[in-house]
DNA sequence: ACTGAATAACAATTCAAA
DNA sequence: TTTGAATTGTTATTCAGT
């Protein structure tokens, strides 16, 4: 039973802001799971979940990883102004251009960003490929990355 | 105030363990910093810091850089297991032999880990160099890098 | 071993002040 | 805008039961 309960417990703060254990008690109990906060508490030690504030202000349940997520957006944002010259769409591809040698710190960097439609990245030392899931995907990456590079340190989605 | 402040309680989270606001009210006191709960209590949400469960089952204040540096470690340590061949001393460098083409990943993987005493990386194709600071660390850096190749995946310290 | 009810411990907020 | 005192809200733990 624990380990079903924390696996819903994953997903459920994954998918929607929970502020308090009440609050995720009570969203386990509309999906079935009958406990109780204390429950909860122990859950989110041994899962090692954190609460922290949003950019709003307010406060949610996290895992280390979707932390880990938004680390690794930032630090593709701040590459891709410091370290990219521009990224052309091909079919299903998008072809960046960076710095002498760059390449592979940036693919890693994306790699590790784990954008939505991203399948994977090939490095050269001036020149990469992100290979995107379809060829229709492929212009919200782009967008996407451009408006990384262009924004102004705010907020970033790790989706 | 609150500047110097905050960049204080940073130092002092990094530095010891600290299990809840009150003992970093009084952390803060002891250098002079006159707090209460109530203001640590809206320092720790504006600077993003989680309390989070430790390996032994107790809680600790955190920042997410931190969390950031686990992860990265943890990255690492499978890239070394699943991509390097091998590591050599050469004087204050370690030479990194690595399957062809993942260099670069394998050294934006060490920048990121912040090891201590790695000053930085130049990546070629399957070979990399790591720039450690003093002939006298590599040994210390050497050892670390081949511990976490062979580690059952336990704790991994981000110094 | 795992849990809930009750409670203790802790953290966030309100309100007033500077 | 920032803060502390008091307060309220939230979370961790104890203790008992399964």
């Amino acid at each position: 039973m624990k380990q079903r309960r924390q696996a819903k417990i994953k997903a459920i703060i994954e998918s929607e802001i929970i502020e308090t254990q009440d609050e995720l008690a009570a969203a386990l109990r509309a999906r079935d799971f009958d406990v109780t906060q204390a429950t909860v508490s122990r859950d989110i030690r041994e899962m090692k979940l954190v609460k922290m504030a949003t950019a709003e202000g307010r406060y949610r349940y996290a895992t280390p990883e979707s932390q880990g997520l938004n680390l690794a957006a930032h630090r593709l944002q701040g590459l891709l102004r410091d370290m990219v010259i521009s990224l052309f769409p091909s079919e299903n591809l998008i072809l960046i251009k960076t710095l002498p040698g760059a390449a592979g710190v940036v693919a890693a960097a994306i790699d590790q960003a784990k954008l939505k439609d991203v399948m994977g990245t090939v490095a050269g030392h001036d020149t990469l490929l992100a290979v995107i899931k379809t060829k229709t995907a492929v212009a919200a990456v782009l967008t996407k990355l451009e408006n990384m590079r262009e924004m102004n340190d705010a907020e970033q989605k790790a989706e």
